[in-house]
DNA sequence: AACACCCCCTGTCGGC
DNA sequence: TGCCGACAGGGGGTGT
């Protein structure tokens, strides 16, 4: 599921429910995710109250009275659930199997939180508030989307001279920090860009934008923003916090639309799927320049 | 440094 | 119906 839209889309879900809330217990059923679970997390979290719960690319980070941030990340397949009588919040059938409910948060007002995650590519750690921004995870990574830096000129640096692929480059977590398959597949193709474009080549000889680069930062905050305001995207049934469904998925362009038809006005080109690096992108081969 | 590839794990889906 | 391979929203690690 989770790309920065979905990734917000939980937090919203989440908030309610933990912010400004104390956690009672916390039932750890297995001793690792990706990786292993800290020592001694779930004592760590008991009786901590929830100071506020925060979004940087698509890791959830809930700032702890004890001066710890608790750092979350879905992976692949990871998802929450919200049940309890909060006003909010409502309950859900409990559609995903329980055999991969691995953390279940039990809070102080009644609600309680599950972790689920059959794949278990997510992970949970817990850093000093103070030092989540030098860790190693986080030290690294890129710009927000949708914060002010994302602007052309900060593109024209970050792909000026690069030979690998557009597409390649937006997913790198370490240029711009919460861009997914989904949503590169959809902002290159808002913005006409080709993914298989070799970054350089978007980038003049004296360092500046082409005029597809410069389409590309609104063409990301637009595909964000709008899937942002549909609740992000539900493949293969993931829920949000809330048990409802995004609904995102019905709005691409032409991400799992391989042999349709392009949506783009006038072109009449049909979407075409590849490979890049193991991963498949989807695109039109008709109005995403320059070919290849 | 930059890039390509493999892997982690489980579930689902399409083809035969 | 059953089996089997391909593939899935991420990203860390390694080899060239």
């Amino acid at each position: 599921m989770p790309e920065l839209p979905e990734v917000e889309t939980v937090r919203r879900g989440l908030a309610p429910a933990l912010e400004g809330a104390r956690v009672l217990r916390v039932e750890q059923r297995r001793p690792d995710l990706r990786f292993p679970f800290p020592p001694d997390f779930a004592r760590r979290l008991t009786g901590r109250r929830v100071l506020g719960l925060r979004r940087r690319a698509k890791y959830l980070l809930a700032d702890l009275d004890s001066g710890e941030t608790l750092v979350m990340h879905l992976g692949m397949s990871g998802s929450f659930r919200v049940d309890g009588d909060l006003p909010g919040l409502f309950h859900h059938p409990r559609d995903k199997s329980a055999a991969h409910d691995h953390v279940v948060f039990h809070i102080e007002n009644g609600a309680s939180v599950t972790y689920n995650d059959p794949r278990r590519f997510g992970f949970m750690l817990l850093v000093p508030t103070g030092e989540v921004d030098r860790h190693k995870l986080f030290d690294g990574l890129g710009i927000e989307p949708l914060g002010a830096a994302l602007d052309a000129a900060f593109l024209a640096r970050a792909f000026r001279g690069r030979t690998a692929p557009a597409k390649a480059l937006l997913l790198d977590q370490r240029l711009i920090a919460g861009l997914g398959n989904i949503y590169v597949c959809e902002a290159l193709h808002r913005a006409g860009i080709s993914p298989l474009a070799q970054g350089g080549r978007l980038v003049t000889a004296a360092g500046r934008p082409t005029a597809a680069l410069a389409r590309l930062p609104d063409a990301i905050r637009e595909v964000l923003a709008a899937a942002l305001a549909a609740g992000g995207s539900s493949l293969r049934d993931h829920r949000q916090a809330d048990g409802s469904l995004g609904y995102f998925q019905h709005s691409f362009r032409v991400y799992d639309r391989e042999g349709a038809a392009c949506p783009t006005p006038g072109c009449g080109g049909t979407i075409r799927r590849v490979v890049q690096s193991g991963r498949s992108t989807f695109y039109c081969p008709d109005c995403q320049k320059p070919r290849p």
